[in-house]
DNA sequence: TCCCGGTGGCTGTCTATACAGGTATATATA
DNA sequence: TATATATACCTGTATAGACAGCCACCGGGA
């Protein structure tokens, strides 16, 4: 027999989401107090205590101090998405990759790239563009800018060695970031590049990154509809 | 003067988290014990304890019991996307929605939804087809199998008064959620549902729910490439 | 040299107690 | 009646003390 321990938090903690589950209490109702549940459970106010706060956390209850603990409505659908550094991502899957340079220079900001950085229109920036391959099938086209003032030396990097997503959480680590998905149709240069039919759709990941606040890199990653997809799943934890 | 107020184990917090930021603690790093910090801060072990453990949680440390506490390696790139009801989403940019129910019958059951709801192929399962209209321009196609044996009165639902959506949590609150998102062209039925031209790309989010771990609706979502696009933004907590 | 058990240091949990601060209700006052 | 005040109850935080469980390391014995 193995017997399992588990900690009182836990089995409080379940026992509340039980009876939610179980329909004992429902959404907006207000469940038994601290201190009653102390008298129910035999346990002390501060387990009582941690398992409600994390409950809390987790989004399961709603608490408002000076009134009581309730059950929170039906949070809404939210789906975890990964977006990791492709070459760890090959690799993990005992594939090769292989990155090549297909432009690394210095370019007047485009509007857009110019207000993301607070730099003035055509102001100089870092600009690069990376073919991804799998097993020397392309998956990735990274279209990335980058802000000078935060990677002076970023020109003279050898990106088939190093991908830039590395070197730049190196030298500035992520604080922020902010993902666009899309349904895009690629260029004819980027549909050539990628090998690819034309109308083939394609997922375009934009991505841009923050290091203390301040912006760094605005990258464009096209994935060729045909050898790509995200998936993410959720499951609330006991 | 508004003096903020700011409990213990959140200026404990930030002040690890400002360490690590400083450079003071690299990743990798085991820092100082609770037993250290006490002496070093002045508050008890509990405070230490619940700073330390919040931080664990939100993936900034990693701790091994009987060894020390560790500055955890650099996390993944993580998007939070969240994926909402849509005609909540439309009504709370104040337009007008509406859902034209195509199809909703029963139909034998596909290979991969007889899979997915543990049954055989060809299975009576039920299906149905909803345009969701943003003040009157299409903008997603609902294509969803729901297993009977959760929700027997689906077929006599209105869907153009709350949508599939609803009416499946309020039977079969989700416990968990699977999601994959593709960009794909459309057939010949959808691109003339969405009124959109041809080879113009689509984001598809498929979709599976399970409620206490059983298996209830398959979703297929399909949006025109040019009228969505997902987004989200992730930032480390203080 | 290799294996084994002891030991100290670390995190994980739990308790009893205390006080602060918020909210709603009842009570007293104008 | 309307307004201020007291109070009961609730959550939020903090503390000292205790014990359990785990692990790395060291020293002794085969």
């Amino acid at each position: 027999m193995n017997q399992e321990i588990v900690p009182h938090y836990q089995r409080v903690k379940r026992m509340i989401a039980d009876r939610i589950a179980g329909g004992t209490w429902h959404p907006g109702d207000r469940i038994s107090s601290e201190a009653e549940l102390v008298k129910e459970l035999g346990v002390s106010r501060m387990t009582i205590n941690r398992a409600l706060r994390e409950l809390t956390i987790e989004g399961v209850l709603t608490r408002v101090q000076g009134v009581g603990t309730f059950v929170a409505s039906v949070k809404p659908q939210a789906a975890l998405f990964e977006v990791r550094n492709i070459a760890e991502e090959i690799a993990e899957r005992g594939h090769q990759h292989r990155a090549a340079v297909i432009s690394l220079k210095a370019v007047p900001a485009p509007d857009e790239i110019a207000e993301t950085f607070g730099l003035k229109t055509g102001a100089r920036v870092f600009h690069s563009i990376l073919l991804h391959r799998e097993n020397d099938l392309p998956v990735q086209i990274e279209d990335r800018y980058v802000d000078p003032r935060h990677a002076a030396d970023y020109l003279e990097q050898d990106f088939t060695r190093q991908t830039p997503y590395v070197y730049l959480t190196a030298i500035a680590p992520i604080s922020e970031a902010e993902h666009i998905i899309e349904a895009v149709l690629p260029s004819t240069t980027e549909r050539k590049l990628l090998k690819i039919d034309a109308h083939e759709p394609c997922l375009q990941l934009t991505r841009r990154t923050w290091s203390s606040g301040k912006p760094v890199s605005h990258v464009r990653l096209i994935y060729p509809g045909s050898r790509y997809r995200l998936s993410g799943r959720i499951a609330p934890k006991g």
